[in-house]
DNA sequence: CCGGATCCTCTGCGATACTG
DNA sequence: CAGTATCGCAGAGGATCCGG
């Protein structure tokens, strides 16, 4: 396994900030589209260069799928999970059961305790 | 689930270079103990400095146990994985598995197939 | 309303040299 | 043998302004 390997890259992928928010996010609805507006909003402190960044990141990996209207004012883009994006959750979720397993439980996410997390 | 959280922690953790390299190293002799040189010889390129940091965290997480020899010279350090390292080799074969379904899987690693990976 | 473009800072990481 | 110390670069990430 080096750099090349897809599970480093993969690894690395899912370790950029922001990166398992923004997933977390688009799931919450499940197969709802989200406003780019939208995810700004419920996002508290991310910025909307990296928002864009991300969502293009995720948009080349397949895990997240882009619609625009451009046919008619406001232009409107709308994201949404794909289905490897929606299976991805579930690596989101061995990685919390690994770390509800080994302690590490009592720690916090914005004011809820991770059991609680929707993840 | 914001910076405070362990599930991001860990996400971040294991995305850093090296991280899941050397715990594939020190899981490829099962429960063996290796030597701080001999993980430096396997991991090809990598630096004293990274590998002492890597070492360092895993050692802090939990995840690798370092056991020194000083009484007599030359001095022996020996690290192995924990019970909490072993278990977290399932969650990068989750990754792993994730990889392999959504296409990604003709991606090599060190002149291998993923698919022909130890992890 | 949805971003792109800029600029700046800060950290990760690597190379090299050195030490108890 | 098992690490530190120092330097420097490149990329991540944030703030702010600009444009279709």
């Amino acid at each position: 396994m080096n750099r090349k390997c897809t599970v480093f890259k993969t690894a690395r992928f899912i370790g950029k900030r922001w990166t398992l928010l923004i997933l977390l996010e688009l799931y919450k609805g499940k197969s709802r589209r989200k406003r780019y507006s939208e995810l700004k909003e419920r996002l508290i402190n991310i910025t909307p260069k990296i928002l864009s960044t991300r969502l293009k990141e995720l948009e080349k990996e397949g895990l997240v799928e882009k619609r625009i209207t451009a046919d008619k004012f406001p232009i409107k883009s709308e994201y949404s999970l794909t289905a490897s994006g929606r299976d991805f959750i579930s690596v989101i979720r061995g990685i919390k059961k690994w770390a509800l397993k080994w302690d590490k439980g009592s720690v916090i996410c914005e004011n809820r305790d991770c059991k609680h997390c929707e993840f």
